[in-house]
DNA sequence: AAAAATCGGTAGCTATAGCTACCGAGAGTG
DNA sequence: CACTCTCGGTAGCTATAGCTACCGATTTTT
């Protein structure tokens, strides 16, 4: 196996906390195929079936989500040592559910899911550490999701900002910070429109609550922010 | 361990494809603990230390997320045999990141997550399966909490309502159907507020596009719904 | 069977947030 | 140095959906 594939491999989630060595000894068990896609083609389709769980060995891509009446929408990009398909690889729907596309060119991995509940539990060391990663990464992908969906689940945009703020205070241990996501990236996130977005803080501002500039901002009166979090 | 729960847990999906006498052996390593709840009781309280993977044994209970403002979101609704808890069993995370609330009284079997990739590896002849069906729920679960962002993230009432009634359609494969959420429940499972949604069913049923009567739905246009959709 | 609680539809009012449009400030590119 | 692009704030208009209130129909409790 390729030293720069294996560099890659135990980097990425799925095979943390194993040895190159042990890697290889269960590459041989798993044998995967690798492909390889060109520039602006589809690694996967969405509604197609599933070809397994993909490691992102080189290259970029995004994952796409397709609505019926033809809108595409970027989810996430993915980069090399990156995941995708890992919540339908022991789910019982055995297609795909979005697609993912090569931005540029790409090598992928594909891991048949049924060898990782394989025959060699004996023989492989890793075997028991590759289970306990795929059930952290798939409870911490259900954890995120689940975040998500308070987020989405409250109804004000000045709670939602408020929270959003006390979360990242919390995290900063500061009243001045930087916000980690521009304010489209932040719109998106909260599921809101820009302006609107854009224009309650400018409430805040007025109000004293906060101070702020592009990415920066300033908590100038916390009781009050928490008020607005309710 | 008595017939009856034994029973339950055999058709539970944690125990899917594991025979009675070799759950009896497994229960044993596991040393479940099993605890009663009275009608209207917390089960669990969101963000209170994580107490184990939960198994109803009897019982209606609901998953709940509360928001900071007190706004409640139901999640799920569990019956005899269906597990919760599963998605932090695995994670750092160790308190509980929703409540479980219970609707009757319910009885519940704790299992310690650390005994799931515990020790009785060669023991156990169950302990393989086990594993498998922990991916499965979880990747199921993954799915769920994906479907409901999806749904969350839709703006328009028109449109959160199309694309669920197109999906029960999708379930049933007919034109008249039962809902299975009583309109509070769908509200919630939509985020938006009783009052829009009937309002906005009865926009519906104006425009000849569906009829209904409390939950039996009967769809009149398929194309105008879907054009709802977007 | 009466009483209480739940369920669901309707209406009017209003706050909210989405949309379009515009404009200025930086950043990157030729 | 123009130029183009992205980023972000502001304003006005309007559609949307939340809230309160009410009432009749069911279901559950006593």
């Amino acid at each position: 196996m390729d030293a720069n594939i294996v560099k890659i491999l135990v980097s990425s989630p799925i095979f943390h906390d194993i040895s190159p060595s042990q890697l290889d000894i269960m590459l041989e068990c798993l044998k995967p195929k690798i492909n390889t896609f060109s520039k602006n083609s589809y690694i996967a389709v969405q509604g197609e079936p599933y070809t397994g769980l993909g490691i992102l060995l080189s290259g970029e891509a995004s994952i796409i989500k397709e609505s019926a009446s033809g809108s595409r929408v970027i989810m996430t990009v993915i980069r090399p040592g990156d995941l995708f398909g890992e919540m339908i690889a022991f789910s019982p729907r055995k297609h795909w559910p979005a697609s993912v596309f090569a931005q540029s060119t790409c090598s992928v991995m594909f891991l048949p899911p049924e060898k990782i509940i394989g025959e060699c539990t004996h023989v492989c060391g890793g075997y028991k550490q590759l289970i306990k990663n795929m059930l952290v990464l798939l409870s911490t992908k259900a954890l995120m999701l689940n975040q998500r969906v308070e987020y989405l689940a409250i109804k004000g945009m000045r709670e939602k900002i408020s929270i959003y703020l006390l979360e990242q205070y919390k995290i900063n241990q500061k009243h001045t910070f930087i916000l980690p996501l521009k304010r489209n990236e932040l719109a998106d996130f909260l599921s809101v429109s820009r302006t609107a977005l854009s224009r309650e803080l400018g409430r805040m501002r007025d109000e004293g609550i906060i101070e702020f500039y592009r990415t920066s901002v300033k908590i100038n009166n916390l009781a009050m922010l928490r008020r607005g979090a309710e």
